[in-house]
DNA sequence: GGTTGTCCTTTAA
DNA sequence: TTAAAGGACAACC
């Protein structure tokens, strides 16, 4: 509890364009709820106390996107053109680099390993997690490392953070938990930056979850950037064809979102589903990376 | 759009 | 080991 009024006092802003989520935010927010009168520009700026140049401003400089563009990136149509034709080939092609030994899992270039049964079962038992807030480009962020290397991401809006804390501490309630964000810190520009993505230096990651989860969670990791597939695929994937709802629910426990990109597992329709941290959230990482692409 | 069918994981006896 | 509950699904009214 100290320790979060200490994170409040001390927050370190990594990345400069955190603080443009809250309006990032707002807009989609607007935008999906009445999608049908698609309000303008104007009507959107005025609703937040801005002004539409300044508002275009904000927003391209996060996403790279002009808001109108932003609005189509965020479209059925446009998750459909993700879903793509070939995406299956897609995940055959990059089904023999996976699994064994470091390879290119995720444009991030991870390494992950996953936790033995026996340590999973110890619900995080002997296992010393450490853990700090920052702002990201999608809010709050939650970073959660283990002397092993990364092993959770989550979000919060300003003021939720003990919220996501908690719900991350539930996950393997017999761990200890240290506050430290000088350890964290260095996590988060090396996973929301897309200059610092390269290879020469992976990005270790711990999967801690059971045998099915990981499993999912490492199908996961081989979609690329800018493409998505469907639950269904993700079944397939993984050689449990009809498992496509417990698919779904293992992709929503995952504990490192946005590494493990869950956001990429749309409904077959192209629908957005769900996601743990916000429908909107998972909105806004996908017109991201449309404009990051 | 809502609603139902199905099937696999999880969790708790 | 078994049983019960329940899903970020998918298909079908």
């Amino acid at each position: 509890m100290n320790a979060l009024a200490k994170i409040d006092s001390s927050p370190i802003d990594v990345t400069p364009d955190g603080s443009d989520y809250e309006t990032v935010r707002r807009v989609i927010e607007m935008i999906t709820l009445d999608y049908r009168d698609q309000p303008s520009l104007e009507a959107i700026a005025s609703e937040l106390g801005q002004s539409p140049t300044q508002l275009q401003k904000v927003f391209t400089r996060w996403a790279g996107l002009s808001p109108k563009a932003f609005l189509q990136a965020v479209t059925l149509d446009h998750a459909k053109r993700l879903l793509g034709k070939e995406e299956l080939p897609l995940l055959e092609a990059s089904y023999e680099l996976g699994l064994s030994g470091p390879g290119r899992l995720h444009d991030l270039f991870v390494t992950h390993e996953a936790m033995s049964p026996g340590e999973w079962k110890a619900r995080g038992g002997g296992l010393t997690i450490r853990y700090g807030f920052h702002s990201s480009p999608f809010g709050q962020a939650l970073v959660m490392a283990t002397d092993r290397g990364l092993s959770g991401l989550a979000f919060a809006d300003l003021g939720c953070e003990q919220a996501a804390l908690d719900d991350m501490m539930r996950r393997w309630p017999n761990a200890e938990y240290v506050p430290d964000q000088e350890m964290t810190a260095p996590y988060v520009g090396r996973v929301f930056d897309r200059a610092n993505w390269s290879c020469d230096q992976p990005l270790k990651v711990v999967l801690i979850g059971t045998d099915f989860q990981v499993r999912v969670w490492q199908s996961l990791l081989k979609i690329p950037f800018g493409k998505a597939v469907t639950y269904s695929d993700v079944a397939n994937d993984i050689g449990q064809p009809t498992a496509s709802r417990a698919v779904g629910a293992a992709v929503g426990a995952n504990p490192i979102s946005f590494v493990v990109p869950c956001h990429r597992a749309l409904g077959k329709s192209g629908a957005l589903t769900g996601y743990h941290w916000g429908l909107t959230r998972k909105r806004a990482i996908l017109g991201w990376e449309a404009g990051n692409a």
